[in-house]
DNA sequence: CTATATAGTCAGGCAGCTTGACCAAATCGT
DNA sequence: ACGATTTGGTCAAGCTGCCTGACTATATAG
Protein backbone atom coordinates (compact mmCIF):
# COMPACT_ATOMS: atom_id res chain seq x y z
CA UNK A 1 0.00 0.00 0.00
CA UNK A 2 1.12 3.39 -0.94
CA UNK A 3 1.95 6.46 1.09
CA UNK A 4 -0.85 8.30 -0.55
CA UNK A 5 -3.25 5.38 0.03
CA UNK A 6 -2.60 5.43 3.73
CA UNK A 7 -3.13 8.78 3.74
CA UNK A 8 -6.25 8.60 2.22
CA UNK A 9 -7.34 5.37 4.72
CA UNK A 10 -6.57 7.83 7.56
CA UNK A 11 -8.69 11.12 6.05
CA UNK A 12 -11.30 8.09 5.53
CA UNK A 13 -11.45 7.09 8.84
CA UNK A 14 -11.60 10.53 10.35
CA UNK A 15 -14.23 11.37 8.51
CA UNK A 16 -16.24 8.58 8.91
CA UNK A 17 -15.51 8.84 12.15
CA UNK A 18 -16.52 12.32 12.67
CA UNK A 19 -19.80 12.22 11.15
CA UNK A 20 -20.79 8.99 12.52
CA UNK A 21 -20.15 10.73 16.06
CA UNK A 22 -22.00 14.01 14.91
CA UNK A 23 -24.75 11.75 13.52
CA UNK A 24 -24.97 9.88 16.71
CA UNK A 25 -25.15 13.40 19.20
CA UNK A 26 -28.13 14.93 16.61
CA UNK A 27 -30.37 11.66 17.71
CA UNK A 28 -29.67 11.45 21.16
CA UNK A 29 -30.23 15.32 21.09
CA UNK A 30 -33.66 14.86 19.21
CA UNK A 31 -34.44 12.47 21.50
CA UNK A 32 -34.83 14.40 24.76
CA UNK A 33 -31.11 14.32 25.87
CA UNK A 34 -30.07 17.69 26.05
CA UNK A 35 -26.53 18.75 27.68
CA UNK A 36 -24.96 15.59 26.61
CA UNK A 37 -22.05 15.45 24.79
CA UNK A 38 -19.88 12.89 22.46
CA UNK A 39 -17.65 12.15 25.55
CA UNK A 40 -20.70 10.91 27.82
CA UNK A 41 -21.51 8.56 25.56
CA UNK A 42 -18.47 7.06 25.27
CA UNK A 43 -18.50 6.98 29.50
CA UNK A 44 -21.64 5.35 29.27
CA UNK A 45 -19.67 2.57 27.01
CA UNK A 46 -17.62 1.72 30.18
CA UNK A 47 -20.03 2.66 32.90
CA UNK A 48 -22.57 0.31 31.22
CA UNK A 49 -20.41 -2.75 32.79
CA UNK A 50 -21.06 -2.76 36.34
CA UNK A 51 -20.02 0.77 37.12
CA UNK A 52 -16.48 2.00 37.25
CA UNK A 53 -13.82 4.68 39.28
CA UNK A 54 -12.97 7.96 37.90
CA UNK A 55 -9.37 6.63 36.84
CA UNK A 56 -10.83 3.90 34.99
CA UNK A 57 -12.61 6.37 33.01
CA UNK A 58 -9.98 8.51 32.82
CA UNK A 59 -7.75 5.66 30.94
CA UNK A 60 -10.65 4.50 28.92
CA UNK A 61 -11.59 8.26 27.25
CA UNK A 62 -7.47 8.39 27.09
CA UNK A 63 -7.68 12.40 29.44
CA UNK A 64 -5.86 12.81 32.91
CA UNK A 65 -8.25 11.61 36.27
CA UNK A 66 -9.13 15.38 36.71
CA UNK A 67 -10.93 15.86 33.38
CA UNK A 68 -12.56 12.45 34.34
CA UNK A 69 -14.08 13.58 37.55
CA UNK A 70 -14.96 16.96 35.92
CA UNK A 71 -16.96 14.39 33.39
CA UNK A 72 -18.51 12.47 36.23
CA UNK A 73 -19.24 15.73 37.89
CA UNK A 74 -21.43 16.76 35.05
CA UNK A 75 -22.99 13.47 34.25
CA UNK A 76 -24.08 13.63 38.20
CA UNK A 77 -25.15 16.91 37.88
CA UNK A 78 -27.11 16.50 34.94
CA UNK A 79 -28.99 13.24 36.67
CA UNK A 80 -26.94 10.31 34.44
CA UNK A 81 -24.85 8.97 36.64
CA UNK A 82 -24.33 8.80 41.02
CA UNK A 83 -21.60 8.44 42.76
CA UNK A 84 -21.27 4.89 45.36
CA UNK A 85 -19.17 4.32 48.33
CA UNK A 86 -16.69 1.53 46.56
CA UNK A 87 -17.26 -1.86 48.08
CA UNK A 88 -13.84 -2.90 48.23
CA UNK A 89 -11.66 0.50 48.51
CA UNK A 90 -12.70 3.04 50.95
CA UNK A 91 -10.37 5.42 48.81
CA UNK A 92 -12.50 4.92 45.45
CA UNK A 93 -16.04 5.92 44.73
CA UNK A 94 -18.15 3.51 42.14
CA UNK A 95 -19.62 5.64 39.23
CA UNK A 96 -22.82 3.70 38.14
CA UNK A 97 -25.58 5.13 36.01
CA UNK A 98 -29.14 6.03 36.85
CA UNK A 99 -32.10 4.90 35.57
CA UNK A 100 -31.40 8.54 33.07
CA UNK A 101 -28.52 7.41 31.93
CA UNK A 102 -29.54 4.16 31.04
CA UNK A 103 -31.86 5.59 28.71
CA UNK A 104 -29.88 7.76 27.38
CA UNK A 105 -27.40 5.21 26.83
CA UNK A 106 -30.26 3.11 24.86
CA UNK A 107 -31.09 6.49 22.84
CA UNK A 108 -27.50 6.21 21.90
CA UNK A 109 -27.62 3.20 20.66
CA UNK A 110 -30.58 3.62 18.55
CA UNK A 111 -29.03 6.54 17.29
CA UNK A 112 -25.96 4.96 16.46
CA UNK A 113 -28.55 2.03 14.19
CA UNK A 114 -29.59 5.42 12.64
CA UNK A 115 -26.45 6.33 11.51
CA UNK A 116 -25.30 3.48 10.29
CA UNK A 117 -27.98 2.03 8.39
CA UNK A 118 -27.21 4.06 5.23
CA UNK A 119 -23.70 2.96 5.25
CA UNK A 120 -25.30 -0.70 5.48
CA UNK A 121 -27.96 0.07 2.85
CA UNK A 122 -25.00 1.08 0.39
CA UNK A 123 -22.11 -1.77 1.15
CA UNK A 124 -24.82 -4.48 2.06
CA UNK A 125 -25.06 -6.34 4.90
CA UNK A 126 -22.11 -8.73 4.12
CA UNK A 127 -19.43 -5.60 3.53
CA UNK A 128 -20.73 -3.75 6.79
CA UNK A 129 -20.28 -6.65 8.34
CA UNK A 130 -16.67 -6.93 7.06
CA UNK A 131 -15.85 -3.59 8.04
CA UNK A 132 -16.96 -3.77 11.22
CA UNK A 133 -14.59 -7.32 11.34
CA UNK A 134 -11.52 -5.24 9.74
CA UNK A 135 -11.79 -2.64 12.12
CA UNK A 136 -12.15 -4.60 15.32
CA UNK A 137 -9.31 -6.56 14.02
CA UNK A 138 -7.16 -3.79 13.45
CA UNK A 139 -8.11 -1.52 16.94
CA UNK A 140 -9.05 -4.11 19.89
CA UNK A 141 -9.10 -1.61 22.75
CA UNK A 142 -7.00 1.55 22.71
CA UNK A 143 -8.56 4.54 24.39
CA UNK A 144 -10.94 6.06 22.75
CA UNK A 145 -9.41 10.14 22.48
CA UNK A 146 -12.48 12.07 21.52
CA UNK A 147 -10.25 15.11 21.31
CA UNK A 148 -6.76 15.80 19.10
CA UNK B 1 -27.42 -5.03 12.04
CA UNK B 2 -28.15 -4.70 15.55
CA UNK B 3 -27.88 -1.57 17.45
CA UNK B 4 -25.41 -3.03 19.45
CA UNK B 5 -23.30 -4.26 16.97
CA UNK B 6 -23.48 0.04 15.47
CA UNK B 7 -22.90 1.43 18.36
CA UNK B 8 -19.36 -1.70 18.58
CA UNK B 9 -18.58 -0.06 14.56
CA UNK B 10 -19.08 3.91 16.20
CA UNK B 11 -16.60 2.76 18.69
CA UNK B 12 -13.99 0.83 16.73
CA UNK B 13 -14.38 3.25 14.53
CA UNK B 14 -12.85 5.99 16.95
CA UNK B 15 -10.42 4.19 18.55
CA UNK B 16 -8.67 3.39 15.24
CA UNK B 17 -9.21 6.98 13.68
CA UNK B 18 -7.57 8.05 17.22
CA UNK B 19 -4.92 5.92 17.38
CA UNK B 20 -4.19 6.08 13.66
CA UNK B 21 -3.85 10.16 14.22
CA UNK B 22 -1.65 9.91 17.13
CA UNK B 23 0.97 7.37 15.20
CA UNK B 24 0.53 10.04 12.41
CA UNK B 25 1.27 12.50 14.32
CA UNK B 26 4.15 11.06 16.82
CA UNK B 27 5.71 9.90 13.67
CA UNK B 28 6.11 13.60 12.13
CA UNK B 29 7.40 14.96 15.34
CA UNK B 30 10.21 12.09 15.03
CA UNK B 31 11.07 13.36 11.86
CA UNK B 32 11.86 16.64 13.10
CA UNK B 33 8.43 18.51 12.31
CA UNK B 34 7.58 20.40 16.31
CA UNK B 35 5.03 22.13 16.91
CA UNK B 36 2.19 21.02 14.45
CA UNK B 37 -0.96 19.68 15.30
CA UNK B 38 -3.02 16.80 13.56
CA UNK B 39 -5.23 19.74 12.25
CA UNK B 40 -2.22 21.67 10.76
CA UNK B 41 -2.17 17.84 8.38
CA UNK B 42 -5.30 18.26 7.88
CA UNK B 43 -4.76 21.94 6.18
CA UNK B 44 -1.94 20.28 4.40
CA UNK B 45 -3.98 17.95 2.20
CA UNK B 46 -6.07 21.02 1.75
CA UNK B 47 -3.30 23.31 0.34
CA UNK B 48 -1.45 20.63 -1.38
CA UNK B 49 -3.97 21.25 -4.43
CA UNK B 50 -3.07 24.48 -5.29
CA UNK B 51 -3.53 26.32 -1.92
CA UNK B 52 -6.78 27.61 -0.15
CA UNK B 53 -8.08 30.81 0.86
CA UNK B 54 -8.70 30.30 4.98
CA UNK B 55 -12.49 29.95 4.43
CA UNK B 56 -11.52 27.00 2.04
CA UNK B 57 -9.77 25.32 5.13
CA UNK B 58 -12.51 26.65 7.10
CA UNK B 59 -14.90 24.55 5.43
CA UNK B 60 -12.61 21.55 4.76
CA UNK B 61 -11.93 21.30 8.59
CA UNK B 62 -15.29 22.07 10.04
CA UNK B 63 -14.15 24.92 11.64
CA UNK B 64 -15.06 28.97 11.95
CA UNK B 65 -13.43 31.29 9.50
CA UNK B 66 -11.93 32.48 12.68
CA UNK B 67 -10.02 29.15 13.84
CA UNK B 68 -8.55 28.73 10.30
CA UNK B 69 -7.28 31.91 10.06
CA UNK B 70 -5.64 31.36 13.83
CA UNK B 71 -4.16 27.81 12.47
CA UNK B 72 -3.18 29.73 8.86
CA UNK B 73 -1.30 32.29 11.21
CA UNK B 74 0.40 29.36 13.40
CA UNK B 75 1.33 27.57 9.77
CA UNK B 76 3.01 30.80 8.69
CA UNK B 77 4.96 32.09 11.83
CA UNK B 78 6.20 28.29 11.75
CA UNK B 79 7.15 28.81 8.34
CA UNK B 80 5.11 26.09 6.87
CA UNK B 81 3.08 28.34 4.59
CA UNK B 82 2.87 32.01 3.26
CA UNK B 83 0.04 34.10 2.29
CA UNK B 84 -0.12 35.56 -1.05
CA UNK B 85 -2.36 37.80 -2.38
CA UNK B 86 -5.60 36.08 -4.27
CA UNK B 87 -5.15 35.68 -7.79
CA UNK B 88 -8.94 36.58 -8.84
CA UNK B 89 -10.15 38.28 -5.75
CA UNK B 90 -8.84 41.15 -4.02
CA UNK B 91 -10.09 40.68 -0.79
CA UNK B 92 -8.85 37.14 -0.46
CA UNK B 93 -5.77 35.57 0.40
CA UNK B 94 -4.35 32.64 -1.01
CA UNK B 95 -2.51 29.93 1.66
CA UNK B 96 0.46 28.28 -0.34
CA UNK B 97 2.64 25.69 1.61
CA UNK B 98 6.36 26.59 1.73
CA UNK B 99 9.50 24.15 1.20
CA UNK B 100 8.77 22.89 4.61
CA UNK B 101 5.37 22.52 4.81
CA UNK B 102 5.65 20.45 1.36
CA UNK B 103 8.48 19.02 3.37
CA UNK B 104 6.38 18.04 6.42
CA UNK B 105 3.61 17.31 4.85
CA UNK B 106 6.05 14.64 2.92
CA UNK B 107 6.54 13.54 6.41
CA UNK B 108 3.26 12.75 7.02
CA UNK B 109 2.67 10.35 4.34
CA UNK B 110 5.56 8.44 5.60
CA UNK B 111 4.31 8.14 8.77
CA UNK B 112 1.04 7.12 7.65
CA UNK B 113 2.34 4.48 5.80
CA UNK B 114 4.26 3.14 9.18
CA UNK B 115 1.34 3.49 11.04
CA UNK B 116 -0.85 1.30 8.50
CA UNK B 117 1.68 -1.33 8.09
CA UNK B 118 0.86 -3.21 10.92
CA UNK B 119 -2.96 -2.96 9.95
CA UNK B 120 -2.08 -4.61 6.60
CA UNK B 121 0.15 -7.11 7.98
CA UNK B 122 -2.78 -8.30 9.92
CA UNK B 123 -5.75 -8.41 7.89
CA UNK B 124 -3.72 -9.03 4.43
CA UNK B 125 -3.25 -6.56 1.33
CA UNK B 126 -6.68 -7.22 0.03
CA UNK B 127 -8.71 -7.16 3.04
CA UNK B 128 -7.01 -4.14 3.70
CA UNK B 129 -7.66 -2.26 0.46
CA UNK B 130 -11.53 -3.74 0.70
CA UNK B 131 -11.04 -1.78 4.32
CA UNK B 132 -10.09 1.35 2.24
CA UNK B 133 -12.36 1.38 0.01
CA UNK B 134 -15.53 0.81 1.82
CA UNK B 135 -14.75 3.39 3.83
CA UNK B 136 -13.95 5.59 0.79
CA UNK B 137 -17.39 4.30 -0.17
CA UNK B 138 -19.22 5.36 3.06
CA UNK B 139 -17.37 8.40 3.95
CA UNK B 140 -16.58 10.33 1.01
CA UNK B 141 -15.82 14.02 1.30
CA UNK B 142 -17.29 16.09 4.83
CA UNK B 143 -15.67 17.71 6.11
CA UNK B 144 -12.37 16.62 8.72
CA UNK B 145 -13.65 17.42 12.40
CA UNK B 146 -10.32 17.02 14.15
CA UNK B 147 -12.63 17.77 17.82
CA UNK B 148 -15.76 18.10 19.25
C1' DC C 1 -25.43 52.52 -8.18
C1' DT C 2 -27.43 51.11 -4.24
C1' DA C 3 -27.93 46.69 -1.66
C1' DT C 4 -26.46 42.44 -0.33
C1' DA C 5 -23.09 38.78 0.04
C1' DT C 6 -18.43 37.31 0.85
C1' DA C 7 -13.20 37.26 2.54
C1' DG C 8 -10.87 38.55 6.26
C1' DT C 9 -9.64 40.74 10.84
C1' DC C 10 -10.09 42.35 15.71
C1' DA C 11 -11.72 41.70 20.38
C1' DG C 12 -13.59 39.20 24.03
C1' DG C 13 -15.07 35.06 26.21
C1' DC C 14 -15.39 30.31 27.48
C1' DA C 15 -15.43 25.05 27.68
C1' DG C 16 -12.59 21.43 28.43
C1' DC C 17 -8.47 20.06 29.33
C1' DT C 18 -3.74 20.30 31.65
C1' DT C 19 -0.19 20.66 35.43
C1' DG C 20 0.91 20.94 40.28
C1' DA C 21 -0.03 20.33 45.07
C1' DC C 22 -2.35 18.00 48.36
C1' DC C 23 -5.10 14.37 51.47
C1' DA C 24 -6.61 9.73 52.68
C1' DA C 25 -6.66 4.88 52.10
C1' DA C 26 -4.32 0.77 50.32
C1' DT C 27 -0.24 -1.93 49.44
C1' DC C 28 4.65 -3.06 49.73
C1' DG C 29 9.07 -4.14 51.91
C1' DT C 30 11.62 -5.44 55.55
C1' DA D 1 4.01 -4.42 62.72
C1' DC D 2 5.18 -0.18 60.65
C1' DG D 3 7.26 3.30 57.86
C1' DA D 4 7.56 4.04 52.69
C1' DT D 5 5.43 4.04 48.44
C1' DT D 6 1.54 3.73 45.51
C1' DT D 7 -3.10 4.73 44.25
C1' DG D 8 -7.94 7.13 44.11
C1' DG D 9 -9.69 11.46 44.49
C1' DT D 10 -10.02 16.60 45.07
C1' DC D 11 -8.78 21.60 44.85
C1' DA D 12 -6.76 25.49 42.47
C1' DA D 13 -4.83 27.86 38.71
C1' DG D 14 -3.83 28.35 33.99
C1' DC D 15 -3.80 27.61 29.06
C1' DT D 16 -5.23 26.31 24.32
C1' DG D 17 -8.20 26.24 20.68
C1' DC D 18 -12.35 27.30 19.54
C1' DC D 19 -16.60 30.30 19.56
C1' DT D 20 -19.68 34.63 19.00
C1' DG D 21 -20.14 39.35 17.75
C1' DA D 22 -18.75 43.47 15.46
C1' DC D 23 -16.35 45.52 11.93
C1' DT D 24 -13.81 46.76 7.14
C1' DA D 25 -13.03 46.02 2.31
C1' DT D 26 -14.09 44.01 -1.99
C1' DA D 27 -17.22 41.55 -5.06
C1' DT D 28 -21.70 40.53 -7.00
C1' DA D 29 -26.71 41.18 -7.83
C1' DG D 30 -30.86 43.83 -8.90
Amino acid sequence: MQNSQAMALSAALLSAAGELTQRIHEGVVARGFEGVRPAHGFAFTRLSRGGATATDLAAHLGVTKQAASQLVDELVRKGYAERRPHPDDARARLVVMTERGWACAHAAEESAADAVRPWVERLGERKARALLDQLTAVAPDGPIRPTW
